[in-house]
DNA sequence: CGGTACATGTAATCTGTTACATGATTCA
DNA sequence: TGAATCATGTAACAGATTACATGTACCG
């Protein structure tokens, strides 16, 4: 039960329509935590209910009408309740390790061509994640408070892409030494 | 859709009952994908209709009844086929980063408190992956090829867990210059 | 006497994904 | 002309979590 409180957070600098926020979700706190454009339509209805968000409708021409979110007091208090509460992670699901655990016993240029595939993305993802850095983080001392959060979200993707790509180095070098 | 084949790959090494199929989920393959007791009765149930494993159903005194599952040959070709389709890695969803993007809104007390209980089951991790890796995983290079994919899945959680630990040590120096 | 281990399950609910549905505008 | 962007949603299904349910044996 966080999706509503990811909601809230990305709430608090902007408002935002379900849309955007789906956006949103693609970037930024999306790197951490994503979700598609019908949970968010879902999710807002129900915050909405809940008095946590305020909607103002947007009449628009050649495109439809807009709903406008913005966060409440009571949206606000909300997230101060749940910072206080524990924080739950779902270890990460990661297919990969399932096919790991099957080296010798299925045909390992396989397994071999996924972590190859994963090394791409992670590569991939580091490139973005620095690009970010650069555009935005570039003196860390100086940053407002607002934005502290942010940038250790972002130094911490970083250092995980950077692990994942050094593994993936590691492990395609150890499973060269694996007979076919 | 990998559950299944996350229960066929733990029954490869050994055949199982159910009731230690989930304890095997809660170290060893699942370090890197859980899931419930009940979760692996229902899947055992489907594995079992669809000719992927066998039951051998065990009397016992005093005890319930033990169900038993072994790898059919169309298991071991359901895992074959598995391994060449694409790896799938849902994002860790993790609400540690949502509540770093709150820092300049809510108290920031308890963000840093969140972080600083986070990194105590970051380093418990990390002892229990090194005990492992002692016990088990000495002389990586004299490994068995069958082997190899658990040790490095066992390499990929000791690297996080360390990346993991130092970033906390960063996270918590930069909080520290956040204004209450 | 109380807790843990063994051993299996059902039912309800909550989350997440996939597919479907609509429709104008802008850009190449 | 066709794809992408803006903008909203419904419906069905799949996957995960929580709660409930039962019952013996063994250890301290």
């Amino acid at each position: 039960m966080s999706l509503p409180h990811a909601i809230l957070t990305a709430l608090l600098d902007e408002d935002l329509t379900g849309y955007a926020l789906a956006k949103q979700f693609d970037v930024s706190l999306g790197f951490f935590w994503q979700a598609s454009h019908q949970q968010i339509y879902r999710e807002l209805k129900g915050l909405h209910s809940m008095g946590g968000v305020n909607v103002l409708e947007v009449p628009q021409h050649g495109k439809p009408d807009k709903r406008v979110y913005s966060l409440t007091n009571q949206g606000r208090q909300m997230l101060d309740s749940w910072i206080t509460q524990s924080t739950r992670h779902r270890g990460a699901k990661d297919e990969l390790f399932i096919k790991l655990f099957n080296v010798g016993s299925v045909p390992i240029e396989q397994v071999t061509e996924a972590v190859k595939q994963r090394q791409i993305e992670h590569v991939r993802r580091l490139e973005l994640y620095r690009k970010i850095e650069a555009r935005s983080y570039a003196s860390p001392s100086t940053l407002p408070d607002r934005k502290k959060g942010v940038y250790l979200s972002l130094l911490a993707g970083i250092r995980q892409e950077q692990t994942a790509v050094t593994w993936c180095d590691d492990a395609l070098n150890l499973l060269a030494t694996v007979k076919p």
